[in-house]
DNA sequence: TGTACATCAGTGAACGCGCGTTCACTGATGTAC
DNA sequence: TGTACATCAGTGAACGCGCGTTCACTGATGTAC
């Protein structure tokens, strides 16, 4: 009756729903095999019939936060002609989703594999396609910058804006409303776009 | 002969010194109470006579590595009368700590307690003095700015030069090589001074 | 100086348990004839 | 349509082990007399 294929789907979905929802609650370090597959409604061994193990598991929820986040940092700057206007959206979006996701966006750029495997190649490629949200406005801004150069100062700005935003939701040092610091990263943004439309390089 | 108070402390420094080493050589997840305490010459069990767990050794470790931090970036201010040229000595030099420590700069913001406790409080007070060298040019950049204001500008810097450090400790996105990185994080410096100094609230 | 006793830092074998992963089994589904 | 057989997704008890932490013990050191 049911395809193979399409029950094999359907068990990855309730397990990577489940994995995402214990990781909303508590965070990825405390993600546990057994956890996960009893919300799935399926067996223990079911896990290793469609992942690899519990660390892949991880990554592919990984991955759907970050098709989201991309999804919302497009929506974000849908509609911005003036770069410098992209840019703030963009970090400002980048904010709201790790408000509104902290636990996802903390198993994202945070959670590492056991036994210090490097993450696959193919998850850290699909990261690097954030960088495209940010060279996009930044090629508008600054026609006359080499691919190369564009690329290293999206990298820079994704770091800055970044570190900010997650030095806030790490609660690191003095606490700061969610409205100052979204005016904060918007000054932000908006000296960094003075200084690279002055910049002469 | 020796004091019975030398020798406990003799005992902490070694093992602090093991633990440091493991650290070093392969990253705080890894560190395991055995390995520090076969290193250090002494019992498995002594480990709990002079530190409360094995978080605790973490901890003490990282404490030290920021009073390291705190002292490099204290010298590398020194004699920088200029206040922009300060938060750019200050930024550099927070670069090449992270570079030439990366596996303890790592474990001083990424290791967390396990069972998810929280890190002790007065680890954070330590970790939040960090601020203070950059409130200090920071007020004399924009005397008439309130506390309060130096306060918040002097964590988005943080937040900003460390997100830059730590995307490239960590080798996400594209590679860059240390001196290139160096002018990247100084030009960043000096746009955001120049923007603070031409900011009017 | 010598003897008996008290203290307690230091020891390391043993405990305990959490948890990822395996694997022999089963039963539902599909296929051949 | 019916029967026998093959397949394989799905199962979950059991394995195994890594490792933090404990605790009854010991022996070196200090103290009293």
């Amino acid at each position: 009756m049911v395809n193979p294929v399409d029950r094999r789907q359907a068990l990855k979905d309730r397990i990577l729903a489940a994995a995402e929802a214990r990781i909303v609650a508590g965070g990825a370090a405390t993600l546990r095999a057994r956890d996960v597959m009893a919300d799935a409604g399926a067996a223990l061994g079911g896990l290793y019939n469609v992942f690899s193990d519990l660390d892949d598991v991880v990554v592919h929820v990984n991955s759907r936060t970050l098709a989201r986040l991309r999804a919302e940092l497009s929506e974000g700057v849908a509609g911005e002609r003036e770069p410098g206007r992209a840019l703030r959206a963009l970090a400002l979006t980048y904010l709201a989703f790790a408000q509104a996701n902290r636990s996802l966006w903390s198993a994202l750029f945070e959670y590492r594999y056991a036994s210090g495997r490097p993450m696959p190649d193919w998850h850290l490629a699909e990261q690097g396609e954030l960088l495209l949200h940010i060279v996009e406005p930044l090629r508008a801004l600054r026609p006359d910058w080499p691919e190369e150069m564009l690329a290293l100062r999206a990298r820079t700005m994704f770091g800055a804006i970044h570190g900010i935003v997650s030095t806030s939701v790490e609660e690191r040092f003095v606490g700061v409303s969610g409205e100052r610091l979204a005016v904060e990263i918007g000054d932000f943004v908006d000296v960094i776009v003075a200084g690279t439309i002055r910049g002469t390089q």
